[in-house]
Order: structure tokens, then C-alpha cells, then sequence
DNA sequence: CAATATCACGTGCATATACACGCATATAAA
DNA sequence: TTTATATGCGTGTATATGCACGTGATATTG
């Protein structure tokens, strides 16, 4: 990775690997909330959701590091469950996105289950190695934003 | 990271963590790629067909740790322009991916773009984190595929 | 106050991704 | 050789993701 080939961007894009990495991290939480009929993206918008209480979409979206319109649509299944409700904001052109108790109960049953898989991933490749990932990842996030 | 809190799922989930740098990434090479008229992911089919040469759906599959049925569409687009031909096996129910001639010039004109981005993206973390990052990202690989 | 710029948001379109299921071919067992 | 099993693949369905574009509401100018 650190002397790009032209020759060999198979091996050597940083964005495949990453890529790579967030199918194979998705497949194992995914499969681990499934119990609770949560995706992990869903997980993550529920822990928000949580934790900012009532917030308007393009802030969320800003929290998450997501596209404010594939937010929009990430949504669509957690409000049909029953799970979030949106409503007006003061500023009629915000909709601002509430945690409703079943999203909360749902997520307190989730948690445990998020727990295990994290918990496993981590002892997989021990807490140093996480800490030194994720400080490169911010750093690369950085990178990447600029 | 280290210490998984439940009240903080937001924070610390390795999953998302991951995901949102591809994100970000993806978007940074998507950029780079436009004017050759590839996203990341096909500029990985591209060079992976330039490595491996004539392959069949599901060794590519495996090669690229991307799910089989997800190839299958990811290479529409790519042999609706002309970029790969592909053909049945010896085993017919085999079907064999090709580097078309076409397609072996967009990967040509394509790798200085996305040299260019990865070098960017490179020089922005420091190719030490690069290389601490790329054996995390390996560790994290071999736990997820447990 | 009217004209304009800005902001918050959704939709249409295209690709990315995976799982469950089914189909056809090839291989092994009987 | 029939039958059973395994293999290679596609489709249906659902979520994930981003860009270009449009719409309506607020804020800013003139």
C-alpha cells in the first residue's frame, strides 16, 4: 500500500480495502442484530437518535457522516416499524426525527446483541491494534474530508 | 473503542466506524475517477480482470470479498459499456469475465486518476499510518471472516 | 414590502450490497 | 444408467449510498 503500482491497484487501493472491510464488518453485526431486526445502519441511527434526542435530518445526517438524502430513505423502514416519528420542526421546513418507545425498547434489546459482536471483533484483534485502527481511520477520515 | 459502553454505542461501533471512512473514501475516489467515467468499484473489477485475466464469476467474487449476486449486477454497467465481454466456460455453467480491448484502455487512462488521489490521500495521513492501518484492516478481515 | 438569496428537504436515477430462493449443469452414489 | 448431491449462476426483494435537480419556506437586500 505504501508504494502505489499502477500496475497493481488491485492489491493497493485504499478505498477497496476499507471497502472491503465495512462488507465483511457489515455481514458479521448485521447477521448479530438480526435477532432484533435491525441492520447495523439502523443500529447506528437508533444509538443517535438516543443519544442527540430530537434532531432535525441534515444535522443527523452531518452526525452520522451520511448523505442527507440517503438518510431520507434510511429512515423509511424505521418509521413503517414504528420505530421513529418525524415531525415539524419550528422552522416548518425541518422535520425533526424522534425516538419513539418502541425504538427504544427495540434498542435496548439491540444493545446486548451489538455488544457480543464487538466485543468478539475486538478480542479477534486485540484492543491496541483497535485503538491504533481507529485513530488511523480518523486520520484518514480527516484526509478524506479535505 | 476499547471499552464498549452501551450508553455510547454511537461512538465506539467498529462497524460504523469502518463504514463511514468508506464512505468518505468512496466518495474521494468516485471523484477522482469521474472523468474516466468509473466509480471505485468498477476501477477494482477493472484492474482485478487486468490481474487475473479470464476468471469466472465466483473466483471474482471471492477475490474481490464481495457477495457473488452483487458482482453479477456490479458488471452490468460495465459490460453494457463495452468495458468487459463475457462468456461461458468449459463448464457451461461457468461464465468467463474478459478484459475487453476497450476496457483495458478506460483502466489505462483511469490509473493516473486514481494514483493521483490515493498518493493525496496518502500523503495526508503519512504512509506509516497507511501501513499500520492496512494491518489493522487485515486483522479486522481475518476476524470478521471467522 | 418586493426581489433575491439561502436553507431544509424530497425525488428520480444509478450503483452497491446481501439474503433467500430457484434453475440448470455437472458429478457422485446406487 | 438412474438417482442424489453439489456446484455455478441469476432474480426478487430490501436496504445503502450519492448526485443532480426541483420545491417550498425562511432570511436578506433593495
Amino acid at each position: 500500500m505504501s508504494t502505489p503500482d499502477p500496475h497493481n491497484s488491485y492489491d493497493i487501493c485504499a478505498c477497496a480495502q476499507v471497502r472491503k472491510t465495512a462488507r465483511l464488518l457489515t455481514q458479521r453485526y448485521d447477521a448479530a442484530l438480526r435477532p432484533a431486526g435491525l441492520k447495523v445502519m439502523q443500529f447506528s441511527i437508533l444509538s443517535a437518535l438516543a443519544k442527540f434526542l430530537d434532531i432535525s435530518m441534515t444535522t443527523l445526517a452531518e452526525r452520522l457522516v451520511l448523505d442527507r438524502t440517503g438518510l431520507t430513505r434510511n429512515l423509511k423502514p424505521l418509521e413503517r416499524d414504528g420505530l421513529i416519528a418525524i415531525r415539524p420542526g419550528k422552522d416548518s421546513r425541518q422535520r425533526i426525527i424522534h425516538l419513539t418507545d418502541l425504538g427504544r425498547e427495540v434498542l435496548k434489546q439491540a444493545v446486548p446483541l451489538w455488544q457480543d459482536v464487538q466485543h468478539q471483533i475486538i478480542d479477534e484483534i486485540g484492543e491496541t491494534q483497535i485503538d491504533i485502527l481507529h485513530s488511523g481511520l480518523a486520520n484518514l477520515n480527516h484526509a478524506a474530508q479535505i
